[in-house]
DNA sequence: AGCACA
């Protein structure tokens, strides 16, 4: 029995943040920020979410979480997702997040990143920024999303996506009925899902009827695929339920 | 590729 675990260089500590890389640089960071809150608040509650649009930090995004289970949970199902058209790649963050810290009390403000190296002397002399809470949590605040689901082709996620094939009454058509969504799904979201299918054109939405949308593909061979790859996809709690739109 | 806290 061994008990060497096969760490490889690359591997990270546990951390309730995660840091994700390989995504679509192509997407405003405020976008970005909401669809990762999405797609991630169903493996825990979120401090924050953050992303930059610097040279450096394109790409890239922070998930924190509130705890470090979320994070492993979180890693293990995301890790690869295809998010945008692109796979993201998923660790635990190197470090602790400021928010985190925070709530620690372990916070340092970062324009002096020094360790902390005294041997004897406390320095009490700066502002203690206590004032902070955590009452920034994010988690309502952001509209529906995900469960996990299958879209481009291997997605290594075991459990979850139960497609229940709904009788079908309406003919073949190239938009899609999509009904059971949490009323605060926004059509951002639905995209996100839908264009990762060929003939993908758009999502319309209907302010007046919360919970359903049409999504329009160039023709209904396209949206066939779409609708058995994503049919009982999991927003938050609802299963997307996909019919043919009538015509 | 790239680990920060606008």
């Amino acid at each position: 029995m061994e008990m060497q675990e096969a760490n490889q260089g690359s591997e990270v500590s546990p951390n309730q943040t995660i840091y994700i890389n390989n995504l679509n640089e192509k997407v405003k960071l405020d976008e970005l920020k909401k669809s990762l809150n999405a797609v991630f608040s169903q493996f825990g509650k979120i401090l924050e979410v953050l992303a930059f649009k610097t040279l450096k930090h394109k790409g890239q995004a922070w998930v924190v979480f509130d705890n470090a289970d979320s994070a492993s949970t979180a890693i293990a199902k995301m890790n690869d997702f295809p998010f945008y058209d692109k796979r993201m790649r998923i660790q635990y963050a190197k470090t602790k997040s400021d928010v985190v810290a925070k709530a620690d009390g372990t916070f340092v403000p970062r324009e002096k990143r020094k360790r902390q190296e005294e041997k004897g002397g406390k320095k009490k002399k700066d502002q203690h920024h206590d004032s902070t809470q955590m009452g920034m949590a994010m988690n309502s605040a952001y509209p529906g999303v995900y469960g996990t689901a299958p879209p481009l082709s291997q997605v290594p996620y075991p459990g979850g996506v139960k497609p229940i094939l709904p009788e079908a009454p309406a003919p073949p058509n190239n938009i899609l009925f999509v009904q059971n969504l949490p009323h605060e799904t926004t059509p951002m979201v639905l995209q996100m899902l839908f264009c990762q299918y060929q003939g993908f054109k758009e999502v319309r939405m209907v302010e007046a009827k919360p919970g359903i949308a049409f999504v329009e593909f160039a023709d209904e061979m396209q949206s066939t695929v779409a609708m058995q790859a994503l049919q009982g996809f999991k927003i938050q709690q609802n299963q997307m339920l996909i019919t043919y739109a009538k015509k």
